[in-house]
DNA sequence: TTCCATGTTCCGCA
DNA sequence: TTGCGGAACATGGA
Protein backbone atom coordinates (compact mmCIF):
# COMPACT_ATOMS: atom_id res chain seq x y z
CA UNK A 1 0.00 0.00 0.00
CA UNK A 2 2.67 2.51 -1.04
CA UNK A 3 1.91 5.72 -2.77
CA UNK A 4 0.92 9.25 -1.61
CA UNK A 5 -2.76 8.22 -0.70
CA UNK A 6 -2.00 4.96 0.96
CA UNK A 7 1.31 6.66 3.00
CA UNK A 8 -0.82 9.22 4.50
CA UNK A 9 -3.02 6.44 5.86
CA UNK A 10 -0.29 5.12 7.16
CA UNK A 11 0.47 8.47 8.60
CA UNK A 12 -2.72 8.43 10.68
CA UNK A 13 -2.65 4.95 11.61
CA UNK A 14 0.72 6.26 13.34
CA UNK A 15 -1.21 8.94 14.22
CA UNK A 16 -4.04 7.08 16.10
CA UNK A 17 -1.95 4.42 17.70
CA UNK A 18 1.57 5.06 18.19
CA UNK A 19 2.43 8.72 19.07
CA UNK A 20 3.65 9.96 22.79
CA UNK A 21 4.28 6.27 23.98
CA UNK A 22 7.32 4.56 25.70
CA UNK A 23 9.30 2.94 23.90
CA UNK A 24 10.82 -0.47 25.60
CA UNK A 25 12.55 -1.96 22.63
CA UNK A 26 12.97 -3.10 19.16
CA UNK A 27 11.99 -6.58 19.54
CA UNK A 28 12.33 -8.02 15.95
CA UNK A 29 15.09 -6.34 13.44
CA UNK A 30 15.50 -7.41 10.44
CA UNK A 31 19.05 -5.52 9.45
CA UNK A 32 17.89 -5.80 5.59
CA UNK A 33 15.40 -2.93 6.05
CA UNK A 34 17.59 -0.63 7.66
CA UNK A 35 19.15 1.89 5.76
CA UNK A 36 22.04 3.67 7.88
CA UNK A 37 21.97 2.25 11.11
CA UNK A 38 22.19 -1.21 13.11
CA UNK A 39 19.53 -2.86 14.89
CA UNK A 40 22.11 -1.91 18.11
CA UNK A 41 21.82 1.40 17.13
CA UNK A 42 18.58 1.64 16.50
CA UNK A 43 17.62 0.13 19.80
CA UNK A 44 19.40 2.78 21.54
CA UNK A 45 18.43 5.32 19.55
CA UNK A 46 14.63 4.88 20.59
CA UNK A 47 14.79 3.04 23.88
CA UNK A 48 13.27 5.22 26.42
CA UNK A 49 12.17 7.45 24.17
CA UNK A 50 8.49 8.24 22.46
CA UNK A 51 7.36 9.52 18.80
CA UNK A 52 6.24 13.50 19.27
CA UNK A 53 4.96 13.72 15.84
CA UNK A 54 4.50 12.26 12.53
CA UNK A 55 5.39 14.09 8.62
CA UNK A 56 4.60 12.49 5.53
CA UNK A 57 6.76 13.99 2.42
CA UNK A 58 6.18 11.77 -1.20
CA UNK A 59 5.72 8.05 0.07
CA UNK A 60 8.42 8.39 3.10
CA UNK A 61 7.24 8.47 6.73
CA UNK A 62 9.26 10.62 9.34
CA UNK A 63 8.09 9.97 12.95
CA UNK A 64 9.85 12.32 15.32
CA UNK A 65 11.51 10.94 18.75
CA UNK A 66 12.40 12.78 21.61
CA UNK A 67 15.95 14.01 21.62
CA UNK A 68 16.46 15.06 18.09
CA UNK A 69 15.80 13.09 15.12
CA UNK A 70 13.59 11.20 12.56
CA UNK A 71 13.16 7.36 12.50
CA UNK A 72 12.10 7.60 8.22
CA UNK A 73 10.16 4.21 7.00
CA UNK A 74 9.71 3.66 2.98
CA UNK A 75 7.39 1.02 2.16
CA UNK A 76 8.42 -0.81 -0.69
CA UNK A 77 5.54 -1.92 -2.76
CA UNK A 78 4.25 -4.67 -0.10
CA UNK A 79 4.67 -2.84 3.54
CA UNK A 80 2.30 -1.77 5.58
CA UNK A 81 1.49 -1.46 9.59
CA UNK A 82 0.28 -3.11 12.01
CA UNK A 83 -0.41 -1.61 15.93
CA UNK A 84 -1.68 -4.60 18.26
CA UNK A 85 -1.52 -5.68 21.35
CA UNK A 86 -1.95 -9.96 21.44
CA UNK A 87 0.80 -12.03 19.50
CA UNK A 88 -2.23 -13.78 18.00
CA UNK A 89 -2.90 -10.33 15.99
CA UNK A 90 0.49 -9.95 14.63
CA UNK A 91 1.10 -9.53 10.82
CA UNK A 92 3.29 -12.29 8.91
CA UNK A 93 6.91 -10.75 7.18
CA UNK A 94 7.23 -8.64 10.60
CA UNK A 95 10.42 -7.00 9.27
CA UNK A 96 10.74 -4.09 12.38
CA UNK A 97 8.87 -4.31 15.84
CA UNK A 98 8.37 -1.55 18.24
CA UNK A 99 7.38 -2.63 21.40
CA UNK A 100 5.72 -0.28 23.91
CA UNK A 101 6.16 -0.06 27.45
CA UNK A 102 2.66 -0.26 27.56
CA UNK A 103 2.65 -3.48 26.38
CA UNK A 104 1.25 -3.07 22.86
CA UNK A 105 3.68 -3.13 19.39
CA UNK A 106 3.86 -1.69 16.07
CA UNK A 107 5.07 -3.68 13.62
CA UNK A 108 6.64 -2.58 10.37
CA UNK A 109 5.45 -5.51 7.63
CA UNK A 110 7.16 -5.96 4.66
CA UNK A 111 7.05 -9.01 2.65
CA UNK A 112 9.22 -8.52 -0.25
CA UNK A 113 11.48 -6.22 1.60
CA UNK A 114 11.56 -3.66 -0.42
CA UNK A 115 11.06 -1.11 2.37
CA UNK A 116 13.02 0.50 4.36
CA UNK A 117 13.72 1.97 7.91
CA UNK A 118 16.40 4.55 8.85
CA UNK A 119 17.45 7.89 11.19
CA UNK A 120 17.57 10.89 9.65
CA UNK A 121 18.32 14.51 11.81
CA UNK A 122 15.83 16.79 9.55
CA UNK A 123 12.91 15.70 7.06
CA UNK A 124 14.91 18.57 4.65
CA UNK A 125 18.25 17.13 4.60
CA UNK A 126 16.73 14.01 3.72
CA UNK A 127 14.37 15.44 1.41
CA UNK A 128 17.89 16.93 -0.23
CA UNK A 129 20.20 14.39 0.04
CA UNK A 130 17.23 11.89 -1.82
CA UNK A 131 16.88 15.23 -4.33
CA UNK A 132 13.03 14.12 -4.09
CA UNK A 133 11.19 16.76 -5.71
CA UNK A 134 8.17 19.02 -4.03
CA UNK A 135 5.35 16.80 -2.44
CA UNK A 136 3.10 15.39 -5.34
CA UNK A 137 -0.07 16.53 -3.26
CA UNK A 138 1.49 20.25 -3.22
CA UNK A 139 2.95 20.69 -6.27
CA UNK A 140 -0.48 19.18 -8.24
CA UNK A 141 -2.59 21.99 -6.28
CA UNK A 142 -0.24 24.86 -7.89
CA UNK A 143 -0.87 23.99 -11.57
CA UNK A 144 1.73 26.70 -12.77
CA UNK A 145 4.53 25.12 -10.62
CA UNK A 146 3.26 21.46 -11.77
CA UNK A 147 3.64 22.83 -15.60
CA UNK A 148 7.61 24.67 -14.82
CA UNK A 149 8.34 21.10 -13.39
CA UNK A 150 7.20 19.01 -15.82
CA UNK A 151 7.94 21.31 -18.57
CA UNK A 152 10.81 20.56 -21.37
CA UNK A 153 11.01 16.42 -20.36
CA UNK A 154 11.80 14.43 -22.95
CA UNK A 155 10.39 11.32 -21.68
CA UNK A 156 6.63 10.25 -21.31
CA UNK A 157 4.35 11.68 -19.28
CA UNK A 158 3.47 8.53 -16.79
CA UNK A 159 7.42 8.36 -16.67
CA UNK A 160 7.36 12.30 -15.39
CA UNK A 161 4.57 11.65 -13.15
CA UNK A 162 5.92 8.32 -11.00
CA UNK A 163 9.94 9.72 -10.79
CA UNK A 164 10.25 10.74 -7.53
CA UNK A 165 13.12 14.03 -8.26
CA UNK A 166 10.25 15.81 -10.42
CA UNK A 167 7.59 14.92 -7.70
CA UNK A 168 7.25 12.33 -5.02
CA UNK A 169 4.26 10.46 -4.12
CA UNK A 170 2.97 9.05 -7.16
CA UNK A 171 3.74 5.48 -8.46
CA UNK A 172 2.21 3.39 -11.32
CA UNK A 173 -0.74 3.00 -9.99
CA UNK A 174 -1.98 6.90 -9.55
CA UNK A 175 -0.11 7.67 -12.64
CA UNK A 176 -2.78 5.40 -14.53
CA UNK A 177 -5.56 7.00 -12.79
CA UNK A 178 -4.35 10.53 -13.67
CA UNK A 179 -3.94 9.72 -16.88
CA UNK A 180 -6.86 7.87 -17.31
CA UNK A 181 -9.05 11.14 -16.23
CA UNK A 182 -6.93 13.10 -17.75
CA UNK A 183 -7.81 11.54 -21.12
CA UNK A 184 -4.31 11.41 -21.84
CA UNK A 185 -1.72 7.87 -23.66
CA UNK A 186 0.35 6.89 -21.13
CA UNK A 187 3.16 7.00 -24.10
CA UNK A 188 2.37 10.54 -24.48
CA UNK A 189 6.00 12.74 -24.72
CA UNK A 190 5.19 15.21 -22.28
CA UNK A 191 7.19 17.93 -24.55
CA UNK A 192 4.07 17.23 -26.75
CA UNK A 193 1.76 18.24 -23.97
CA UNK A 194 0.75 21.95 -24.06
CA UNK A 195 0.46 24.63 -21.39
CA UNK A 196 -3.22 23.97 -21.19
CA UNK A 197 -3.01 20.24 -20.79
CA UNK A 198 0.00 20.50 -18.32
CA UNK A 199 -2.69 22.54 -15.95
CA UNK A 200 -5.43 20.32 -16.58
CA UNK A 201 -3.02 17.21 -15.78
CA UNK A 202 -2.28 19.21 -12.68
CA UNK A 203 -5.99 19.82 -11.81
CA UNK A 204 -6.67 16.21 -12.06
CA UNK A 205 -3.69 15.20 -10.33
CA UNK A 206 -4.83 16.69 -7.37
CA UNK A 207 -8.24 16.03 -7.37
CA UNK A 208 -7.87 12.45 -7.51
CA UNK A 209 -4.91 12.56 -4.69
CA UNK A 210 -7.50 14.41 -2.72
CA UNK A 211 -10.20 12.02 -3.30
CA UNK A 212 -7.81 9.03 -2.66
CA UNK A 213 -6.84 10.61 1.07
CA UNK A 214 -10.18 11.83 1.80
CA UNK A 215 -12.34 8.66 1.04
CA UNK A 216 -9.46 6.73 2.34
CA UNK A 217 -9.23 4.88 -0.80
CA UNK A 218 -6.50 2.54 0.07
CA UNK A 219 -6.98 -0.83 -1.45
CA UNK A 220 -10.23 -0.78 -2.64
CA UNK A 221 -13.16 2.13 -1.82
CA UNK A 222 -12.37 3.88 -4.96
CA UNK A 223 -15.22 5.67 -7.21
CA UNK A 224 -17.11 3.20 -9.59
CA UNK A 225 -16.11 5.47 -12.64
CA UNK A 226 -12.49 5.45 -11.73
CA UNK A 227 -9.96 3.29 -13.48
CA UNK A 228 -8.53 1.45 -10.56
CA UNK A 229 -11.28 -0.67 -9.79
CA UNK A 230 -11.17 -2.35 -13.01
CA UNK A 231 -7.26 -2.05 -13.72
CA UNK A 232 -7.31 -5.53 -15.77
CA UNK A 233 -6.95 -6.37 -19.31
CA UNK A 234 -9.92 -6.90 -21.48
CA UNK A 235 -12.55 -4.74 -18.84
CA UNK A 236 -14.52 -2.49 -20.13
CA UNK A 237 -13.68 1.31 -19.18
CA UNK A 238 -16.00 3.24 -17.33
CA UNK A 239 -16.16 5.81 -18.93
CA UNK A 240 -16.61 4.94 -22.99
CA UNK A 241 -17.07 1.26 -22.70
CA UNK A 242 -13.99 0.53 -24.98
CA UNK A 243 -11.53 -1.99 -23.61
CA UNK A 244 -8.76 -1.16 -20.85
CA UNK A 245 -5.60 -2.76 -22.75
CA UNK A 246 -1.84 -3.05 -20.59
CA UNK A 247 1.23 -1.44 -22.27
CA UNK A 248 4.86 -1.03 -20.71
CA UNK A 249 5.84 2.30 -20.28
CA UNK A 250 8.79 3.59 -18.31
CA UNK A 251 9.44 0.01 -17.15
CA UNK A 252 6.17 -0.90 -15.55
CA UNK A 253 3.21 -2.38 -16.87
CA UNK A 254 0.47 -0.08 -17.13
CA UNK A 255 -3.33 -0.29 -17.72
CA UNK A 256 -5.16 2.48 -20.29
CA UNK A 257 -8.54 3.12 -22.37
CA UNK A 258 -7.44 3.24 -26.12
CA UNK A 259 -10.91 4.77 -26.72
CA UNK A 260 -10.57 8.21 -24.77
CA UNK A 261 -7.01 8.47 -24.10
CA UNK A 262 -5.55 9.54 -27.34
CA UNK A 263 -4.44 13.13 -26.13
C1' DT B 1 5.85 -23.81 -13.51
C1' DT B 2 5.54 -19.19 -15.14
C1' DC B 3 4.17 -14.69 -14.80
C1' DC B 4 3.13 -10.78 -12.26
C1' DA B 5 3.22 -7.27 -8.56
C1' DT B 6 1.47 -0.22 -5.70
C1' DG B 7 8.88 0.13 -4.61
C1' DT B 8 14.03 2.12 -5.84
C1' DT B 9 18.68 1.74 -7.75
C1' DC B 10 21.95 1.01 -11.24
C1' DC B 11 23.70 0.87 -15.95
C1' DG B 12 23.82 1.69 -20.93
C1' DC B 13 22.56 4.61 -24.52
C1' DA B 14 21.22 8.84 -26.80
C1' DT C 1 26.95 15.79 -19.06
C1' DT C 2 22.20 14.79 -18.39
C1' DG C 3 18.22 12.29 -18.45
C1' DC C 4 15.50 8.44 -19.89
C1' DG C 5 14.12 3.56 -19.96
C1' DG C 6 15.00 -1.22 -19.03
C1' DA C 7 16.81 -4.71 -15.97
C1' DA C 8 17.76 -6.18 -11.45
C1' DC C 9 16.42 -6.75 -6.81
C1' DA C 10 13.28 -10.13 -3.11
C1' DT C 11 9.31 -12.76 -2.26
C1' DG C 12 4.88 -14.81 -2.60
C1' DG C 13 0.38 -15.45 -4.86
C1' DA C 14 -2.51 -16.53 -8.95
Amino acid sequence: MPELPDVQMCKEYFDATSLKKEIAGIDRCDRRLLNNISPRGLKSRLSGRSFSEMRRYGKYLFARFAGKGYLFLHFGMTGFLKAYRKEENAPAHIGIRIRFADNTFLAFSCCRRLGHIGITGTVEDFVRARQLGPDALTLTRNRTAFADRMGGRRGSTKGALMNQKIMAGIGNIYADEILFQAGLHPAKKVSELEEDQLHALADTAARILETAIQRRAGAKGWPARWLLPRREEGRSCPRCSDIIRRMKVSGRNGYFCPGHQKG
